[in-house]
DNA sequence: TTCATTTTGTTTATTTTATCACATTCTGTT
DNA sequence: AACAGAATGTGATAAAATAAACAAAATGAA
């Protein structure tokens, strides 16, 4: 699969890509052009064939793509077959609500074990996934091959955990704390779920929208004057 | 204040300053220069520049920037002063984790009522916030002024209470589901916080690092060779 | 007060991203 | 088998985003 660098816009939609084709296949569509693809996805024919030719030639002129063999392409260039190992650290109400809702195999991860401080959840097992102390996790890391990590921590522990794991050879975090972990001279990969940055990004299209109602009702009011 | 159309990177930069801004102020900074923020951001002085330049001018010549007077501005840019009124639907785990764990006010969020269809969680109160049944909701949304819905429901629920919401004058909605909500025609407002594909986004940049690896390894083994 | 230094806001240049356009190639029907 | 229609992959073009450059203005020390 030819990989050269390819731009971080083309990267996130992938997953759409992705999840539109798992669509199609489960209403039984086999056979998808780049024009129904992105009048489905709000995207034009032409950023998806190109976006597609940065790995390859994944269709066939006069056809289209067939979608199980696409899905099947798009999987393998996100990873998805590489049955990397997650652990999860912080089983508060976010991590509990990951372990027992969010389904890491059908993404291509296992989620071999889970690490926390409270003495009450220590022991437990939720969906199969043991809780361990957090005591133990240096120790885990070196004996059991670990390709990422779930931070799932309070605040304060955001910042010591992320150096815990990345001394223990953990080379991503996916970070669901709002703290900024991107250290400068850190090489770990991470990527944010920020809720706020999510949230506020909303807050400010609906701010937008009612301004424009707004200064459309005040020349309304205007010209009846 | 100005607003032009924005472009969405800039708009998506916003949350990230105001967070910067809030760590700036707890550490007791009252005063930063572009090129310091961007050093702690990752971002060039001049965008940062550019991006305020978009809403008005903040800043002061030889001096930098007002910490509490940027960060206002900020906020109220996002639209976090306008006191947004906010529903959840669908208090599963998801939803549950919202509402005990993410602190709406402190975004300018009141989340004032949720909904779900179980029996067994209507009518309890979690953290202040009462659910109701899904009943109940068409009238609801009629007597009380919403601005947004958090939808945290299953997945063939998505669409249904989508339409319901949009029908009854919810005009944003922040869509923790993994569906796409975006129809052609509509014209409501969706962020969505899709978990799968933030993690797909991961495991791409994993498996790129891991192939340059072993790229190298295999540059290292020929020269042995 | 003066003046070197700092730092902004904005204009201009550069780079990146997205779209267009088309030659090429496959499909499927007659 | 032949051919009209369809749809890809890609090189050229347009648009957008980022970075650089700089004039203008405020700071703060001498």
């Amino acid at each position: 699969m030819k990989r050269l660098k390819v731009s971080n816009n083309v990267i996130r939609r992938l997953p759409r890509y992705l999840r539109k084709l798992d669509e199609l296949s489960a209403q039984g569509v086999s056979r998808v052009s780049s024009s129904e693809l992105g009048k489905q996805l709000g995207l034009t024919p032409s950023q998806i064939r190109q976006d597609f030719s940065c790995f390859g030639e994944f269709g066939q002129q006069g056809y289209g793509y067939h979608v199980p063999t696409l899905r099947s392409q798009v999987a393998a260039i996100l990873g998805m077959d590489r049955n990397y190992r997650a652990v999860l650290i912080g089983v508060g109400n976010i991590g509990h609500a990951l372990i027992d809702n969010f389904c890491f195999s059908d993404w291509g991860f296992q989620l071999t074990a889970a690490f926390d401080v409270k003495p009450e959840v220590v022991g437990t097992v939720f969906n199969k996934v043991p809780v361990l102390s957090v005591e133990e996790l240096p120790q885990y890391l070196d004996e059991h091959e670990t390709d990422i990590a779930v931070l799932a921590v309070p605040k304060d522990a955001a910042i010591p955990v992320t150096r815990l794991l990345t001394v223990h050879g953990v080379e991503a975090i996916w970070n669901f704390t709002n703290v900024e972990l991107t250290e400068p001279n850190s090489s770990v990969i991470v990527e944010n779920v920020h809720f706020s940055d999510s949230l506020l990004s909303l807050s400010y299209f609906v701010s937008e929208r009612q301004d424009e109602k707004a200064a459309r009702a005040a020349r309304e009011a205007r010209r009846e004057h």
